[in-house]
DNA sequence: CGCGTGTTTGACCACTGTCAAAGCTGGTGG
DNA sequence: CCACCAGCTTTGACAGTGGTCAAACACGCG
């Protein structure tokens, strides 16, 4: 990488960061991306960004925050679906927003934009078309996670994946990231309950394996704590 | 619905059953895909569909057969995140194929033949959204069936969707399918032992719930079935 | 300073997993 | 047509991971 796209890389915001990590963007892809960030949007943590409301549910493009897909059950039970976060695209699916009973709910303040239409620049596409990938593969992570994972194996593997996200957007430093999720959210995501979460937290702090206060998490080795439990990392290849 | 296009509904291929209920199709809709079912190829069951093979991964729709995703994990774990049946769409994602360690394996025979292409006409394009969509909720589903269901609940949510799929394409009929899985399949699907799924399923035999001889699965009351575990059936409205 | 939300801990329980062996069943070859 | 085999299902005994209920702590914030 040149010096002039390495620091370009640096100072671009999270989300142009993150495309242009999936495939090198060009400049009118890139001008496209600063113009929409510019009409951004702002929504409150636990808003619902269900497409009932947003009438023709355009495709946004998430500039800052997270947010994350719930599923919730009649008695109350809910399951925590997937996340996104700056740099993931949202609603890029004809028909997602009539399917059934799932919401997507800021988890932290959220700023969205419009998404630049594909049709601009091929670069733009293809980050797009890979971004979707990536969707779904998390999607099967997701499910592998919890069928198959013990709850330490869980706590680990979801921790690695924020991690590598937010390595790709450029919000992650050494081992370390900002996880604004409460422990009892993270539970519903990892199908545990958060008593038990909390216990497979201690044990992993007691291990050294990673620290958690506030809202920041550090892992002590992810290389170390990715070979531990097998994971590979959510890539896609060309 | 006209005398005659219920007589087509009925006689139709369950490819195509599935389509036009997922959406009215107009002539050359069914036309395509009727040419598309003449060229029909084969595969063995446990044959992996995986797109390596295929080269360039070209879109193709299932005529008949059960396929599953699967994924591996180090230690021999398995996971079957996803199932498709005649009238399913196959990679119609253009990166799919290069997603992390998830095979696509035939469970019985399978005839498959390329997609028509989506230009031929709206009411196929449309059809092919919904599925689509329908694909990405059948996952959102499985996630939370894992994640949040206990066994029994599992067993009965997913043989319900297995139920409605096959109505949609016409190879159910009153309460009752053929299931070509395995129940270690089975159990692989539902992130439980096949042991303990056994034993699920005896219990819900014993409650009347069902009966499962051979291939053969025969749902006694499958409304109240899903009322009793507060199952939201799989809907794109609209 | 006092809630309210989130975290931590304890005691106990039950659902689900493990290991191992015994029945079935459908298909194959003699 | 029967015997046999391989794969699948079923059962038992036992272990353990993860769930439940309830209470005590932190901590941030008005």
């Amino acid at each position: 990488m040149s010096s002039v796209a390495l620091r370009f890389a640096e100072l671009a915001p999270p989300a142009i960061r993150r495309l242009n990590n999936l495939t090198p963007l060009d400049v009118p892809a890139i001008d496209a991306l600063r113009n929409a960030l510019g009409r951004t949007h702002r929504l409150e943590a636990r808003a619902e960004l269900t497409r009932e409301g947003k009438s023709t549910g355009e495709p946004l493009l998430i500039a800052e925050g997270w947010v994350a897909r719930v599923r919730h059950l009649f008695d109350g039970r809910r399951q925590l679906v997937s996340f996104a976060m700056a740099g993931d695209l949202l609603g890029n699916c004809e028909f997602e927003g009539s399917l059934a009973s799932s919401t997507i709910v800021a988890l932290t303040p959220v700023h969205v934009c419009p998404l630049p239409d594909a049709s601009l620049s091929p670069t733009l596409a293809r980050a797009y078309a890979i971004s979707k990938a990536l969707d779904e593969a998390h999607l099967i992570a997701q499910v592998t996670r919890i069928g198959r994972l013990s709850a330490h194996e869980r706590l680990v593997d979801l921790l690695l994946e924020f991690y590598e996200r937010l390595q790709t957007n450029g919000q992650a430093g050494e081992g370390r990231f900002r996880m604004p999720l409460t422990q009892e959210l993270l539970a519903d995501a990892l199908g545990l309950t958060s008593v038990h979460l909390n216990r497979t937290i201690q044990l992993a702090r007691r291990a050294g394996e990673l620290t958690w206060t506030g809202r920041e998490v550090r892992l002590t080795d992810p290389k170390a704590l990715a070979l531990s439990i097998g994971r590979m990392p959510v890539r896609v290849s060309n």
